[in-house]
DNA sequence: ATCAAACTTGCACAGTGTGCAAAGTTGCCC
DNA sequence: GGGCAACTTTGCACACTGTGCAAGTTTGAT
């Protein structure tokens, strides 16, 4: 679990954090719009040249978090055995996501409801889980060998896969009935899984 | 179908339609990032501060067509009788929908395959679907009068709707094998609906 | 013909993203 | 340690963007 850093790299990541934070506390704060690249960048304590070298822009910046938890999630499906069924794999994983990261962290649900008002954050997290799709359908590729029509099947897959995923959280967060996140999700991929017609 | 049009009206629409093609013409010809709001006004004979009267930006100005044709796509689904069982309805207004607009228009193909590349157009896409996404749930809500786990199976059920056919648009235009794009549709959407797990 | 409503335009202005070069840090080998 | 290459931060300049505002133009209705 101790990789070797280097001051750099420790620096690097301090200074990506700090950015990434400084975005949510202003953008909480005063709402998205009122929030300049400038003021973040004063906030974290560095430049705007240097926020720039660190993201694209603010929606960017926000959704750094959600960026480490995905790759995080991504993990797991890849951990899990080649000769696994493709959805059991997915669910699995999904399951041991968020068995390791716990409750939910409050910072992430205030930034979850600020992000499901917000158009252009949506924008490019909708963008981001394309990117994902990419990767996950991969995944369920080499865990299907030889399927009759790939890439199709493993395609959509991925993608109901997603916006299930996408979906279960985005209600739950609505309305956190009794269930917990995790068993929202769990029961939202359940849903997916049976047949519609 | 001949409704009663101002010469304000028309008008306006040759100017929003003027201002579509302009832009997809210069993104073709050279790339969507080498052209400025102010080359597209020039090209459709309009000032910069009207293109921004008609859209919010490029890539809004670049999907003007997508969004038309799923404005189109979402009335057949609301003709479709509300005692259809709601998959059924989806597919069949699909279907409809590919009849009524006949052939594949080249210039659409054109779009697709530019922006397929282009993160911030495919961003601005997705965030798009996410509007429809909530229209077409209603459309699937109002089907299933009653369900017990509401709404979370409309949600998800528009969520794998949309997501399928995107990759299945998705797929046929990068590699339109021997199949039209209507029946790489349906194909897509039988998959959809089968069990996964 | 008249006039209000709707549309277009130019201007000003704050904000953004990026190339470039100078200044500052860090890692590493002797 | 000293020295040097690799990397990071910063400031500056610059083209581009999105929007409020007010003045000008066009359209629709009477």
């Amino acid at each position: 679990m101790e990789a070797t850093t280097t001051l750099r790299e420790r620096k690097k990541e301090a200074t990506r954090q700090a950015l990434h934070e400084a975005t949510l506390r202003l953008a909480l704060e005063r709402g998205l719009d009122a929030v300049t690249v400038d003021a973040v960048a004063d906030e974290a304590g560095v430049s705007r040249r240097t926020f720039s070298n660190y993201f694209a822009n603010k929606e960017d910046a926000l959704l750094h978090g959600d960026r480490v938890r995905v790759s995080r999630l991504l993990e797991q499906v890849r951990a899990r055995p080649l000769d696994e069924p493709p959805w059991r794999a997915l669910t699995e994983a999904t399951a041991r996501h968020y068995a390791a990261v716990g409750a939910v962290d409050p910072n992430w649900l205030a930034q979850v409801r600020l992000l499901r008002r917000h158009p252009s954050v949506l924008a490019q997290q909708a963008a981001a889980q394309t990117a994902l799709e990419q990767e996950l359908a991969a995944e369920i590729g080499a865990r299907d060998p030889g399927h009759p029509d790939e890439p199709m099947r493993s395609r959509i897959m991925a993608a109901v896969f997603l916006a299930t995923m996408r979906t279960a959280t985005g209600l739950w967060v609505e309305q956190p009935r009794g269930v917990s996140l995790s068993e929202a999700v769990r029961a939202g991929l359940d849903r997916a899984a049976e047949r519609f017609a």
